[in-house]
RNA sequence: GGCGACAUAGCCAAGUGGUAAGGCAGAGGACUGCAAAUCCUCCACUCCCCGGUUCAAAUCCGGGUGUCGCCUCCA
């Protein structure tokens, strides 16, 4: 397939460094806080690009996302809430899980946390320091950003450049403004490791490079993360570890685009703040999956109470299908009668097309908007076929509901499964309702589907029989 | 100041040289006891503007306008 590589600026055809087997790593979260939606992007693409590459080429991913568990952010919040860097960790380790199943986002292969990871991260600075490429001063430790030439090559920026635009204040320690924190001696009251410079903790960036070398290797094949990490973090990853193995660091970098809120940036100051969690309160957790596959992932997507209102409905029009097609289900016939034979054929084929062209949009730079397009156009096709039909074979409906769960499965979607059967309370009053359709007294009929509705469930007449529709 | 992205219908969004996908919303119709679901039809003579290249441009080139992002922790 072809993947967007902002170190080239292009697509370019993605294959694997070892045949068969794919290693990614794909930045996570520093976890202070249940995770906005701004986080959820990357995730739900990341993994999406996993399952595809998973699906379509049998490739075993080692995808590995770390948490951040020690930085500015997590030692401010501790301190506010009363409790240590390690319990608010934990808590929000916690909590990241929750909603990442919801999400339909899989595990990765390995969560490594920083902190489990200071022999590692202190190893390779030692590394970086043997080799001139960075330099203790009281105790921080610095990398020298002049000593590696390529510097800039990802973001495509020039050392320069960066300077004359840094808006960062002169620390005369460093020898050059663009030098950055490796190490950082402990200040007090603050977690601290033993180290060669003195007790401290690890700067930001080192935390990915040691852990992407310890689980998958000196040089992995797809490194990805939210569109602003490309510089400084991603830069200096990569400064970071080629410093030190000499070694190109990683094949393909990946970015996705922001979430705006009415085409502003989404941030704390901003107000325009949106957990998961709190958008879960109003929208199931697909609803949102759904969303953010909507559009390329390299593209700005907009977030509002309108959008996901329309995700909502677009989201339905796929369920109701598979809910037709599981009513149809129930009385279908194996074969298709004389007669219709040639409609289910007919389907087969179109089924056939639009897979292909589902594929063809996933390969096209993980294009899962052109990709959701095929899958509604296949909708609407089963839905013309099925209603031509009077009465579709169960083999047909198999196909057709499979073929849509499959490839809804590889964006993550459409694999809510409506539990089958009722309780013997409401199947009695549908069965009173039929009865009552049968005498023509539309009154009653009406009466009780109101107040089977008001249980939260929907009857709807159909050629095939009642359907019954649980919210 | 430096670097970059984007601009397609009421809304969202594909398409990047061959004559505008798909979804949501809306209008009309079919079906239905009524609904719901579903289907059919309609909904961008045109893709921010102006030039240019070409038989042919939303797509390429130049210029302009607008919006946004990065250069500072940030997905």
């Amino acid at each position: 397939m072809k993947l967007f590589n902002t170190l080239t600026k292009q697509k370019e055809e993605f294959v694997p460094l070892e045949e068969g087997h794919v290693k990614m790593y794909s930045c996570g979260p520093t976890v202070y806080n249940y995770f906005h939606i701004g986080n959820a992007r990357p995730f739900i693409l990341f993994d999406t690009l996993r399952r595809y590459l998973e699906y379509r080429y049998g490739y075993e991913v080692t995808f590995v996302q770390n948490f951040t568990d020690i930085d500015d952010k997590m030692i401010n919040r501790a301190k506010k809430d009363g409790i240590t860097v390690s319990e608010l960790a934990e808590q929000y380790i916690r909590e990241y899980f929750t909603d990442a199943a919801g999400l339909g986002i899989k595990e990765a292969t390995v969560h490594p946390k920083a902190t489990e990871h200071i022999d590692g991260i202190i190893a390779l600075i030692r590394r970086l320091e043997e080799k001139g490429h960075a330099y203790a001063v009281d105790g921080d430790v610095y990398f020298d950003t002049r000593s590696f030439s390529q510097y800039g090559k990802l973001s495509h920026h020039k050392l320069e450049d960066l300077e004359s635009g840094a808006r960062i204040e002169i620390d005369t320690r460093k020898k050059d403004p663009m030098d950055f924190a490796l190490w950082k001696a402990q200040k007090p009251g603050e977690p601290a490791w033993d180290s060669p410079w003195g007790k401290g903790r690890p700067g930001w960036h080192i935390e990915c490079s040691a852990m992407a070398q310890k689980y998958l290797g000196e040089t992995i094949d797809i490194h990805s993360g939210g569109q602003d990490l490309v510089f400084p973090h991603h830069e200096n990853e990569i400064a970071q570890s080629e410093a030190a193995t000499g070694k190109p660091f990683a094949r393909f970098w990946l970015h996705n685009g922001f979430i705006n809120v009415n085409d502003e940036k989404m941030s704390k100051s901003a107000g325009n703040f949106f957990t998961v969690r709190d958008i879960v309160k109003q929208y199931d957790y697909e609803v949102i999956r759904f969303f953010m596959l909507s559009a390329h992932y390299r593209n700005p997507i907009n977030f509002s109470h309108e959008l996901m209102d329309q995700a909502r409905n677009g989201l339905d029009r796929v369920y109701k299908c598979l809910e037709n097609i599981q009513h149809l289900k129930e009385n279908a016939p194996d074969v298709a009668g004389p007669g219709e034979v040639q409609t289910e054929k007919a389907l087969e084929e179109k089924l056939k097309k639009f897979k292909e062209k589902f594929i063809e949009a996933m390969e096209d730079d993980l294009n899962t908007a052109d990709a959701i397009a095929a899958l509604f156009s296949m909708v609407r096709e089963i839905n013309i076929s099925l209603a031509a039909v009077a009465h579709p074979s169960a083999n047909i409906l198999e196909h057709a509901g499979g073929l849509l769960k499959e490839l809804g499965g590889v964006l993550g979607l459409f694999q809510k499964e409506q539990e089958a059967g009722v309780d013997n309370e409401i199947e009695e009053l549908v069965n009173q309702r039929q009865q009552a359709r049968k005498d023509r007294n539309w009154k009653l009929a009406d009466e009780i589907r109101d107040r089977l509705k008001e249980k939260g469930i929907t009857l709807e007449d159909t050629p095939q029989g009642v359907k019954i529709i649980k919210n």
